[in-house]
DNA sequence: AGGAAGATCTACT
DNA sequence: GTAGATCTTCCTA
């Protein structure tokens, strides 16, 4: 049984990019009743508001993506092509931003996250935004948790290992910036493709 | 009420 | 490497 640290609010009132940098190695925890699964943050992204064509946000206020424009630390959970997505709202005051989990490397409840994704393989586990949130069984019902707290039914852990991490564009998008926006631990092999 | 899009995944070639 | 499945939400009529 792992001890897991809380992150203060003040982490994710940062820049999206600083603070999807910075999630790398940390832990992302689901408890399901006595049970708790939990995975490394070995992949992300970072998206802003108005200036970024590939953000949710990007279209204004809408009531799906308000959490963007709330509280940082919060989870926000959006929906695409019959997957969930989890992001972490991550922004400067009066700012709109998010830091999407792309991948996690399995740490506890692995049975678990397997019966969720109905296969026996390790590989390939939570190697992908969408495959993590059913591992972990993260649904829209969560949108809106307080990562911060760990009495919460998911949240955010603390982590002192340092790893190498390298960036590169945002994948799948279909507008991407500029800017290199996904981060990820080198060599990693649940970083996804 | 219906259509389209979307930060995906799997399976098959 | 590419096609098709499949779901939630939004936009228009």
């Amino acid at each position: 049984m792992v001890h897991y640290r809380a992150i203060p609010r003040e982490f994710y009132e940062r820049d999206p990019e600083i603070v999807a940098k910075e999630l790398l190695g940390k832990f992302l925890v689901r408890r399901l009743g006595d049970k708790i699964l939990s995975g490394r943050i070995v992949e992300t992204e970072a998206y802003y508001g108005s200036a970024d064509p590939a953000s949710r946000a990007y279209h204004g206020l809408k009531t799906y993506n308000k959490a963007m424009w709330g509280e940082s630390g919060v989870a926000f959970i959006y929906n695409v092509h019959k997957y969930w997505m989890f992001n972490v709202v991550a922004h400067e005051s009066n700012q709109i931003g998010a830091a999407l989990i792309r991948a996690i490397e399995p740490v506890e409840g692995i049975n678990l996250m397997k019966q969720n994704r109905k296969t026996e393989v390790l590989k390939g586990l939570t190697t992908g935004p969408g495959k993590l949130t059913l591992a972990l069984r993260i649904v829209k019902d969560l949108n809106g948790t307080d990562l911060t707290d760990t009495k919460n039914d998911v949240f955010i852990a603390d982590s002192d290992t340092r790893f190498q991490t390298g960036c590169s564009h945002r994948i799948g998008v279909t507008k991407d910036l500029e800017k290199e926006l996904r981060f990820y631990i080198k060599g990693n092999i649940f970083v996804s493709k």
